[in-house]
RNA sequence: CGGGGCGUGGCGCAGCCUGGUAGCGCACCUGCUUUGGGAGCAGGGGGUCGGAGGUUCGAAUCCUCUCGCCCCGACCA
């Protein structure tokens, strides 16, 4: 590609309203324009990442035996109504001139499994995968950091159909063999890490994470160990407690109602108190929820635990049930307590609220002073151990996920097949994600510095850059010119710089686009005989190319040793 | 949805408080010079100041409403 004639929109400042990385990179390096909030469009650099990144999904989706197809965007409400799916909050609603009211596909699930409802029939039809590429619309609450939440966005989605669980577990297998070797080549730092199967159920999970500075996403690791903060599981520091007592004392604490508070006023670690969060389930009734004072309550696993949706209650549901906010303890209450499992098992004097104003209880122990059911209800804190190592918190991108969605869609869309015995079953389910544009930040991200992107090569927009010096006309540009011709025979993928324009912003513009390898060639090369030859991660000077027959090949052998 | 911020040429910004000919840098166009780290000189083009209404002799500036965008949080099947 001749730069010349590239749409290639470089900016030397950051746009005023970017913050992540991979959004003030993929802007000033020309990739990416926003049309509006959420609403991006590839430019054409931009694109070929995308596009590199898609093939190299679509190969391994094949090499699992994926048959890809192309579903529609917009879909008949209808079809979302039979899986409850139409009440999303996050769905885009539209219509037509008939009145037909149509909704924006978020995912493919109905679709993909309207589709096979019809067409398999029998157990010897299965087991199948299918996939596409295909906009997604979701009307998110807020969009951010350039591609990274967006409102439309292209997603690879598979989809998998089975007889049972097993060929389930086999189709998951397939899916986790592909992604990891997707995540590899891309040149992408990456974790499979253990996930939420959130309130619609589904037997397995995993999440692809990508750590880096903007990702929105924790995951907790250590040796051997990787799992997203919303259902990661690790062993507690330990608390530092007071003795035990006989019997709960109450304590005045007059106006202190935070955990600090309380443990500054009575000198204790905060991990001496007991936190006491106060929920209403979806089925209405109000359940305290404890945890030590220095850990925090989860939202993912507490849903798990009380297996329902619930919200935090009112000041008033407080006052009137349980007692003074910021005063209240599972002591002498009538309802169901929740106790987190670090301190289920641990004995001494435990301090919480006293259920009146301005006073807390010392010598709290559970089960003596309490009932309760203990549950896992903590988010895990860097430094809680896992197999005997400490875990650290990352912050992550969620690239891609899989998921074992079971009968959850086969059932309501009425997929079933007949089996040996000629009885009647629903379809088995999985469903597998990756969002391109999201490995394209990641990949900003994990490898900028601050001269802009250093793309790994396999998703880099060109293998090479060719940097011609001299004024249009020159014997150097003619050089660079026969070179261009040369690389492009050996099937190299360039970008030649031919624009008349200065040698610094032609050097600032490469390093600002990142491709992994820059060739310069100038008045100096035509005298010194040699090419200089550049490599963009780290900025590194490689052995001269001499300039020749032979310089396109060298190139290409320099460029095989790059990551 | 709660909190905060911002809308002035393609990008980044000043002007607004205290109303009076819309400005700066970069980018762009023409010519000449220049060509190894974002060039120099000269000339030039481009903006209903997000939109609507109001106050006023006069509004980018003051008032009201509204739309859009960003950030933090909530949310994220």
């Amino acid at each position: 590609m001749r730069m010349s004639q590239l749409l290639l929109p470089t900016e030397r400042e950051a746009p005023a309203d970017a913050q992540a990385l991979s959004h003030i990179l993929g802007v000033r390096a020309g990739l990416i324009r926003q049309l509006g909030a959420g609403l991006w469009t590839w430019m054409p650099a931009g694109w070929r990442v995308h596009q590199k990144i898609e093939q190299i999904i679509r190969e391994e989706m094949d090499s699992i035996g994926g048959q890809e197809l192309l579903m529609p965007l917009i879909q008949p409400r209808e079809l979302w109504k039979k899986t409850g799916r139409d009440q999303i909050d996050e769905i885009f609603s539209l219509s037509d001139r008939k009145g037909t009211e149509l909704v924006l596909a978020m995912t493919h699930e109905e679709a993909v499994t309207f589709h096979v409802s019809q067409l398999v029939r029998s157990y010897r039809d299965l087991p199948l995968i299918l996939y596409h590429f295909q906009l997604k619309g979701r009307d998110e609450p807020r969009p951010r950091a350039g591609v990274l939440r967006t409102r439309e966005f292209i997603m690879k989605d598979s989809y998998s159909f089975d007889r049972d669980e097993a060929g389930l577990d086999e189709r998951y297998a397939l899916h986790i063999e592909a992604y990891d070797r997707i995540f590899e080549r891309s040149g992408l730092e990456w974790y499979r890490v253990e996930s939420d199967v959130g309130v619609m159920g589904g037997s397995g999970a995993h999440e692809y994470m990508a750590p880096c500075p903007a990702g929105e996403n924790e995951v907790a690791l250590a040796p051997g160990y990787a799992a997203n903060v919303e259902v990661a599981s690790a062993e507690p520091t330990t608390a530092v407690l007071p003795d035990r007592l006989d019997a709960p004392v109450e304590q005045a604490t007059p106006g202190a109602k935070t955990i600090e508070q309380v443990a500054a006023l009575l000198e204790l670690d905060p991990s001496a108190l007991l936190k006491s969060f106060a929920v209403v389930t979806d089925a209405g009734e109000t359940v305290l929820a404890i945890v030590r004072g220095d850990h925090r309550v989860n939202e993912f696993k507490l849903r798990a635990a009380l297996g329902q949706n619930f919200r935090p209650a009112t000041d008033e549901e407080i006052t009137d049930q349980i007692g003074p906010a910021g005063f209240i303890g599972p002591v002498g209450v009538e309802i169901t307590v929740l106790l987190d499992d670090a301190v289920a098992g641990t004995e001494g004097g435990w301090v919480t609220g006293a259920n009146s104003a301005d006073a807390h209880l010392r010598g709290v122990e559970p089960g003596r002073d309490f009932e309760f059911t203990a549950a896992d209800i903590r988010s895990v804190e860097a430094g809680d151990v896992v197999g005997g190592n400490p875990i650290r918190l990352e912050a992550a991108i969620e690239v891609g996920n899989i998921f074992k969605l079971g009968t959850r869609y086969s059932e309501p869309l009425g997929a079933t097949f007949l089996d040996e015995d000629g009885a009647e079953r629903p379809i088995v389910m999985g469903s597998y994600g990756i969002g391109p544009a999201r490995i394209a930040a990641a990949a900003i991200e994990q490898n900028a510095d601050e001269k802009g992107i250093a793309w790994p090569k396999a998703i880099a927009p060109w293998s090479v850059e060719l940097v011609a010096l001299g004024k249009v006309g020159s014997a150097e540009v003619a050089a660079a010119e026969t070179l261009y011709g040369e690389l492009r025979e050996l099937g190299l993928e360039v970008l030649f710089d031919d624009r008349d324009a200065g040698p610094g912003e032609k050097f600032a513009d490469a390093e600002m686009l990142g491709c992994p390898l820059r060739i310069t060639l100038g008045k100096r090369s035509l005298e010194s005989g040699v090419l200089e030859v550049q490599g963009r991660r780290g900025l590194v000077e490689l052995d001269p190319i001499p300039l020749g027959p032979d310089s396109a090949e060298l190139i290409r052998a320099t460029l095989a040793q790059l990551p």
